[in-house]
DNA sequence: CTATTATGTGGAACCGGTTCCGAAAGTAAC
DNA sequence: GTTACTTTCGGAACCGGTTCCACATAATAG
């Protein structure tokens, strides 16, 4: 591999106008030429440990993630990947394995790599994350949790918790079972139940029940299992697609038919939720164009410029076979 | 940020020494302790640009992966990720986008960075990547495709068509629609369906026809239904489970009843095949298994130790509801 | 035709580590 | 008590770039 010296060398200058040229400095056309020629003849391409040496900062923003299997990081990260590139930024994938201890160090390590700056798909916002924040003085852009202290990209959850009440009320249903997350996940624990709890106390005479489980499949699963039991709910509104899915594999092995004997709602839009057979009606969130949209504010924060504190992503409700109409049946 | 510098000074020593304690040269016990102290006050760690510099390598494994958004992928990368962590590499992700070129670059790009060896899962090998890293003397790992330049990793995907085969037939089914990819997809749309076809070869009255499609569901889809219209198949036997996802699809929209009045198996294990009702019959993949293994040899060849050219990766027909027993019901 | 300003270029210092080499000091052998 | 070997440590060079500064030459102004 040839330095910038074999260059200069080869061109007959030295090393310092052959970085000039290379960084838009003033050089004359002559040299330009000779310079051009040598880098083509060896295939040239600068050292970035040695720029970045000086320079004492990247390119690369890294980002923070809680677990790479799932459609919401996924896409997210797609989005952020391909804004950055367009943008000649590079992306730097740190998995956490829903970890918030490695969360922690991978910002610090990020950090210590002098990272221009640092995407963090969020989850729960702790003490030490804020430490860790503020210690190092890397810009930091939040995703999907909301934080008075750092910039932010969320995405409308209360919103959508209302437009999904009001949605699922307008279809007819009164004996709703929530099923909802930790309240520590301020987005989907809090802000999604809060606009659903909105839209009911708009309607009199409902008979709605919150739960609490977790966010994979078989404690969703198992927690149906329980609710319908004990409930009967006409509805499962389900935190997210996940818990969604729980509720039908609990309906499957209970014989009650979808959307028939019991509906159910999601949020998130992954992809799985149309695939499947009957669909789940979900509140889509717009998680690709959501890592565009970070992608593209957390550089403005890497070049010191003014960027809203928190930024909301749009959503969509999307109907399908997984709730009826049952306005009149019931009443 | 402190620098190696400071630390000397705090201690009262060169900044070769406070080096040699940190990399495990000769340090005396008394001047040990004070740069232990030195360190600790200042949090001090060293700058990773410097020491790549000097050293002209990094311990990050680059990996080009075609898509985030695949269980396959998403499996694989954890798998590398978690194991690279325990061996003290770091992983870095190259999104390509199903980009050929961009996977081609991202080969340039990762030897110019100085990482330590790459991974590549790869869906073609074309004479571009090989010219690729050959120039760069980067050590290589395919994953999912073989080529006998390369070390490599692959999933048994001839046993598993092979496997796949025998199951099928075991249950009665001889009218075998097979809905493959492209033949430039060596492991999917060539070993799995000859390992498909040895097992049809051994039982006699097969009427068995061939199809190819495209690896995304919609696609998969429209094949599905124009198969069903002309050749009213028993069962589909698809090269992967996401086509898999587009037969039941079409048969959906068809109104056929899935196993009653089509069967259909896929290959890969995606967990939606599990949690979706009808479960799909599918050959499984290890995939997170073979991201540990792909990792612990990738490490191994950057130390340039022996590892064997090829490793097969094991698999497992996991039955569901998605293929009925018929023996007997039609003989 | 001199004074002033641009423009192009090379030399040297610097970024923050690692490593080679030799000096100094301590220890063992004779 | 001298020689020889080890261990510990500092100085200096080096990795491959960037950037500051000084200087030479050319262009423009007066």
């Amino acid at each position: 591999m040839s330095t910038i010296l074999d260059i200069a060398k080869l061109a007959g200058v030295a090393k310092s106008t052959v970085s000039r040229y290379l960084n838009g400095g003033s050089v004359g056309e002559a040299t330009k030429k000779k310079i051009e020629q040598a880098i083509k003849e060896t295939g040239y391409s600068p050292n970035p440990f040695a720029q970045s040496l000086k320079a004492k900062k990247t390119n690369i923003i890294g980002t923070i993630v809680p677990r790479l299997d799932s459609y919401a990081s996924s896409q997210t990260l797609i989005g952020i990947d391909e804004q950055l590139k367009k943008m000649n930024y590079q992306m730097l994938i740190s998995n956490t394995s829903q970890s918030l201890e490695r969360e922690i160090e991978s910002i610090y390590s990020f950090a210590n790599q002098k990272m221009a700056g640092i995407i963090l798909l969020a989850t729960e916002i702790t003490d030490q994350h804020i430490e860790a924040f503020e210690s190092v003085k890397v810009p930091v852009l939040l995703i999907g949790q909301e934080h008075e202290d750092f910039h932010s990209l969320i995405h409308d959850d209360f919103h959508a918790g209302y437009a999904m009440g009001q949605y699922v009320l307008e279809k007819g249903y009164r004996k709703i079972a929530y099923l909802g997350v930790t309240e520590r996940d301020i987005s989907v624990g809090v802000k999604r139940k809060q606009g659903f709890k909105k839209a009911i106390q708009e309607i009199d005479a409902c008979n709605v029940r919150f739960y609490e489980t977790l966010f994979n499949i078989p404690a969703a699963q198992a927690s149906a299992k329980e609710i319908i039991d004990e409930f009967q709910p006409a509805i499962f509104v389900c935190a997210t697609d996940n818990i969604a899915l729980g509720v039908l594999k609990a309906s499957y092995s209970e014989g009650i038919t979808i959307p028939q004997d019991l509906a159910v709602t999601g949020f998130g839009g992954y992809d799985v939720t149309g695939i499947i057979h009957p669909g789940i009606t979900t509140a889509k969130f717009f998680y690709k164009e959501a890592g565009e949209s970070a992608a593209r504010h957390i550089v403005e924060l890497v070049n010191e410029r003014p960027v809203e504190k928190v930024t909301v992503s749009k959503f969509e409700i999307i109907e399908r076979e997984s709730v009826d109409n049952i306005i009149g049946s019931i009443l």
